[in-house]
DNA sequence: CAGGTC
DNA sequence: CCTGG
């Protein structure tokens, strides 16, 4: 592993509106950017790192290569980011138009400017959310940098500088974190993950069940597909053909594959439905007025058909950037928007007394308790008996006292 | 439980 | 169903 060839700083004109670098790469499109010092990203590519700083009017750019680069070779990195970016795309176009269409969209847009969709390799993609299935997106990561220290071509190394936002600019500093050499490497090739110990050596790292369906997909497309035929799936086939091929890989739903169409094929409408887009479609949109349960086929269909008619052809674009605000990550951004846990326990008394006359030898039951679940509240009916007896130990009188209690855990986002 | 899927 | 924050 050696130190890098890293080329001079360049940059290109790009707006704040047009692109926020620490949202776009920490919003869970990509898996795979580091914080490689403050104000700086990083990540490997397929023969190179590069790194990335933005200001408010450039994005600054440079690559670092394994060896020196050939003399006449001429340096392609600033191609390679225009296309990661898709920058030949208005942006701040897009958001005029959805603001126009939707008052929430505007509302919550005036926070979370520059979110776009990037466009990255649509192998990488497929492998990277087959890992997000069930998942959560700390450990995405952690499994997909297992995955190309294993699998991918090491790149070499780059100097992490401190990432601490509390390190003042003295230099006498004490909190000062030194700095680190890191290693990069690209993502495993498609052959790469299709060798027979796969399965087990992702097993081992941690993988679970998406171990198989890694080795299994990488199989697929490697010996049952054309060469470039996830390539294909951009340029000659559209959204709902792309998805229907997607579709046939193991580990892959209809989820998963919207992501990849979204974020790696160039389908604009293309509108991946998980849990925070379910929340948002019910929460603020009232999509089904609450009379869905889950997530049935139909109902994932229903819900990106109601983005694509509100925001239009590039719904996903759209949707990404609700999504991101609906993260935890930002959540802080969203000014007058506390986080509250609330417990509300409404209790009521409902049946009240039976009076009963009668003998019984059995054990005394004090508390019946039965629980039922309810979305997202929790209904106990309590049953106490309370039972007078005789000086014989007979039962004189019985008094049963239902209640029924009431139980919402709600995490809210509220204004005001 | 977590950005689902077999 | 794998696994760990």
């Amino acid at each position: 592993m050696s130190k890098g060839h890293a080329t001079a700083w360049a940059q290109l004109p790009v707006s704040l509106n047009q692109l926020c670098l620490a949202t776009v790469l920490r919003c869970g499109q990509s898996f795979r950017w580091k914080a490689s010092g403050p104000d700086e990203w990083s990540c490997g590519f397929s023969d190179r790192i590069i790194s990335l700083r933005q200001s408010p009017t450039h994005l600054h750019y440079r690559a670092t290569f394994p060896s020196p680069p050939p003399k006449s070779a001429k340096d392609d990195t600033a191609e390679i980011v225009k296309d990661y970016f898709n920058l030949s795309i208005d942006l701040a176009a897009l958001y005029e138009k959805w603001s126009l269409a939707d008052p929430n969209f505007k509302k919550k847009a005036g926070e979370f400017k520059g979110v776009r969709m990037l466009r990255q390799d649509p192998w990488e993609c497929l492998i990277g959310f087959i890992c997000s299935s069930n998942n959560n997106i700390s450990r995405i990561g952690q499994m997909v940098d297992k995955l190309c220290a294993t699998y991918g071509t090491p790149l070499g190394t780059i100097t992490h500088t401190s990432t601490n936002p509390l390190s003042p600019s003295s230099p006498s500093s004490e909190n000062k974190t030194p700095p680190t050499e890191v290693a990069y490497y690209s993502f495993p090739t498609i052959e790469a993950l299709t060798t027979p110990d796969v399965e087990e050596t992702l097993k081992k790292l941690g993988f679970g069940y998406r171990a198989k369906y890694i080795y299994k997909t990488a199989c697929m497309v490697h010996k049952d597909r054309p060469k470039g035929f996830l390539n294909t799936l951009r340029d000659e086939k559209d959204y709902k053909e792309a998805h229907a091929e997607l579709i046939q890989f193991m580990g892959v739903g209809p989820k998963v594959a919207d992501c990849v169409c979204l974020m790696s094929l160039d389908k604009m409408g293309a509108v991946p439905v998980d849990t925070h887009v379910w929340q948002i479609a019910t929460r603020d949109y009232k999509f089904g007025k609450g009379k869905h349960r889950s997530l049935t086929p139909v109902v994932y269909e229903a819900v990106g058909d109601l983005f694509r008619e509100l925001w239009g052809d590039a719904a996903g674009w759209a949707h990404s950037v609700l999504f991101t605000a609906d993260l935890r990550t930002f959540s802080d951004r969203l000014e007058n928007t506390k986080t509250t846990t609330t417990t509300t326990v409404k209790s009521k008394t409902k049946v009240k007394v039976e009076v009963k006359e009668e003998e019984e030898d059995e054990k005394i039951k004090l508390e019946d308790v039965k629980v039922e679940e309810v979305e997202g509240e929790e209904v106990k009916t309590i049953e106490k008996r309370v039972r007078k007896r005789g000086a014989n130990g007979e039962v004189k009188a019985e008094v049963v006292v239902k209640t029924e209690e009431v139980t919402e855990r709600r995490t809210r986002r509220r204004r005001g």
